[in-house]
DNA sequence: GCCAACGTTGGC
DNA sequence: GCCAACGTTGGC
């Protein structure tokens, strides 16, 4: 089993909107970074656990845990000329973007901010630590996974 | 709102 | 295939 961390910026989708979807349960749609799609289409598995990130906000850091519930199939938002993410590129035929399904399995207490994952030697290796990281999906390690639950 | 980082595009 | 220009991300 896999471990990840998922971005998403609050005002958009944050895990209060998740948390309200039915049955808890979402698409995670709009990757459209090449290396983020990868990982979802070659790597993730149904039950792998996923850190639930809130990006471009006040108080960046991680909120809570998902599950992979259905592995990759193709973003459908990529064909929606409606959709901030069309992809002009894309057909139904030839779509090169994917999503997985995430369910809510936790939300903390409170955020494990940034600022404080960045104290810890333990997570230096992280890249959602490193200065200017855009991937918005990335993979975790176990040590770092467990290091993490231990924050909380 | 600023700006550094970095992925993508497109001319050549 | 190079690389400059451009657009986006995301912390601050």
């Amino acid at each position: 089993m896999n471990y990840w961390l998922m971005k998403s910026e609050p005002e958009t989708f944050g895990i209060e909107h998740l948390g309200a979807m039915p049955g808890q349960t979402e698409h995670w749609d709009g990757i459209r970074n090449y290396q983020a799609r990868n990982f979802m289409r070659d790597a993730m598995k149904v039950g792998d656990l996923v850190f639930f990130y809130h990006s471009n906000c006040a108080t960046p850091g991680i909120v809570g845990i998902m599950e992979i519930v259905r592995e990759a199939y193709p973003d459908f938002t990529a064909l929606d000329p409606e959709s901030r993410y069309y992809d002009p590129k894309c057909t139904a035929d030839n779509n090169r973007w994917c999503m997985v399904d995430v369910r809510l399995k936790q939300v903390f207490p409170h955020t494990i901010e940034l600022a404080e994952l960045k104290t810890e030697p333990a997570l230096a290796d992280m890249p959602v630590l490193r200065k200017g990281n855009r991937l918005s999906i990335t993979p975790v390690s176990a040590g770092e996974w467990k290091h993490i639950l231990s924050m909380i």
